[in-house]
Formats: structure tokens, C-alpha cells, sequence
DNA sequence: TTATATCCGACCTATTTAGTCCTAATTAAA
DNA sequence: TTTAATTAGGACTAAATAGGTCGGATATAA
């Protein structure tokens, strides 16, 4: 419970890489996936979710490769995980269909608590703050 | 992702509902998972978790039941995290097994960072601030 | 034209979580 | 002393999620 995916783990590996190559030199899912032994193919595929959302930009061909398209430290980690595992994926009431009945709203109360609890940490954290070297 | 498990949620439904009724009060299990569509052998053996944690002390024969036994306001909620689901299923770091390869090491870091920020938050946050009603 | 990239959906597999079943052990009360 | 109500707890099955794979399409530098 309270873990992260590997898609979230991987895209994380691959963002810090890139900013440390500078954001002007191309960065390709095979040179990020085979020095870290991550899977080609879902690196592959988290990368193109990324740079759909415009994180990061794609340059196809030959010696292409990801660069960084977006200033790592205006987003918040509520987004980032949202790209990802899109916006249900993460942390939405298990009890929200019962919610008609009066019952469920109040016990609804605890879990309430804790999402907003980690919505708002992670609303004010940015992908700077986890990716950054230092 | 990041989503506490049913029986965390079990648990804490029980126990504002107790907190409700007083700590000389019992209440059963048959009683918290009819009022709350609970599935009853599930809520029975993560209230068991709470007996043998001591959070909670039993009351065993006709008109049993459960009352709390610690006050909610000294419990972390990570502790409560790992009397449920044990101290491993809670952010555990998946690339242990690799950590002696300096590479990985590397990229555990953005991880890290992630769980110390989950981990740090709920050692701040008692069982009582997610249980009380007001 | 070819090799090397990203793109993208469909699919399979493994792991985790949720839920069920069955059988004690204990105890209040008829 | 029997019965019914309750907690205790292990073994098992089912459902949901996450992780990973495959096949083919598109773009482009050389």
C-alpha cells in the first residue's frame, strides 16, 4: 500500500538522467533503459505519455531521442502522477458510488483524510524537488 | 497508486465508530459491518490485528465485543499502517535486492525521496487526527 | 532505401488485495 | 450443563492492479 508504480519509478530514472545531460542533448529510451535495466519497452511507453503531456519533447529517427520540454520545477507531483496513472488511477474514494446514502458520507470521513493528506503534500512538491541531483 | 488498502479503511471506520460510542462501551464486529455494509470476515480479522497490537483490547462470549485500549492521539499513523499490513507491504524500496550495484544506487535516490516525504508526514499525524469527527 | 527512433494498441502474466470458508476457543445466560 | 454469541485464526479462492511483452505503424537521418 502507499507505494509508487514502476511506470512512476522509471519516468522519475529517466527525467533525472535527462536533466543531467543538460536540457539540449537528446536522451533515447535505449540508452536510458539498458544502463539502468529497466524494461524497453514500458520505459518506452511511460516516455511517450510524457512527452504527450509535453513534459518532454520527441525527436524521431535516427539519433533521436527525448529532451526536456518543460521546466521540471513549475509542476507539481499531483500532475506528474496523474500523467501517468491518469487521473483515477490515484487515489479516488473506493466508496464514492454508495455516496447517496447518508451512512457512507460519514464514514467516508477518515479516508477523506488521508488523500487530502497526500494530495496536498504533493501538491506542493515539484518533479524539481525529486529529481534534482543534489 | 498511493491508495491505502480495504482493511486500513475497515479499521479506521471501526474505530471512529467506537471513539463515538465511548471507551467502556463494547462494540462488535457483526454490529460495525451491518451498519456499514462491511464484509464481516474481513472486518473480523483486521480488528483480530488491532486486539494483538494492543489498540484495542476484546471481549470474548455473548454481548462481547471490542473497546479501545490506547488512546488514539499517542498512535503514529505509521505505526497503525504496520500493525495492519505489516512492516514490509508499506513503501518498501523495490530495488533493495540491486542496491549493491553503485548505479542503482544512483537511482534510488528520486524514490527515496518519495517514501521519506509519505513516511515523514505520517509519523506526524496521529490515529486520532483521522479518526476524531469534528 | 535502410536503419533507428518514437508511437500506440492489444495482449499476457505476475503480484497484490479483497473476500470467503471452516474450525477452534471462550463465555454469558438459559 | 447446554446453547448461542462472540473473538481467534489458518487455508483458500476471486478480483483487481501492476508489470511486462508483442506486433506493427510512422517519421527521419544517412
Amino acid at each position: 500500500m502507499l507505494k509508487i508504480t514502476r511506470k512512476v519509478e522509471y519516468a522519475l530514472i529517466a527525467l533525472s538522467q535527462m536533466q543531467l545531460k543538460g536540457n539540449k542533448s537528446l536522451t533515447s529510451v535505449k540508452e536510458i533503459s539498458q544502463q539502468n535495466g529497466i524494461p524497453y519497452e514500458l520505459l518506452a511507453k511511460t516516455m511517450q505519455l510524457l512527452a504527450r503531456a509535453e513534459i518532454v519533447e520527441a525527436v524521431k529517427g535516427p539519433h533521436g531521442g527525448y529532451r526536456l520540454k518543460k521546466d521540471p520545477s513549475i509542476i507539481k507531483m499531483t500532475t506528474f502522477f496523474e500523467i501517468i496513472e491518469g487521473p483515477m488511477g490515484f487515489m479516488d474514494c473506493s466508496f464514492d458510488t454508495d455516496c447517496d446514502q447518508i451512512q457512507s458520507c460519514a464514514i467516508r470521513t477518515p479516508i477523506q483524510r488521508i488523500n487530502d493528506s497526500i494530495r496536498n503534500m504533493f501538491n506542493n512538491i515539484s518533479l524539481q524537488d525529486i529529481t534534482m541531483l543534489s
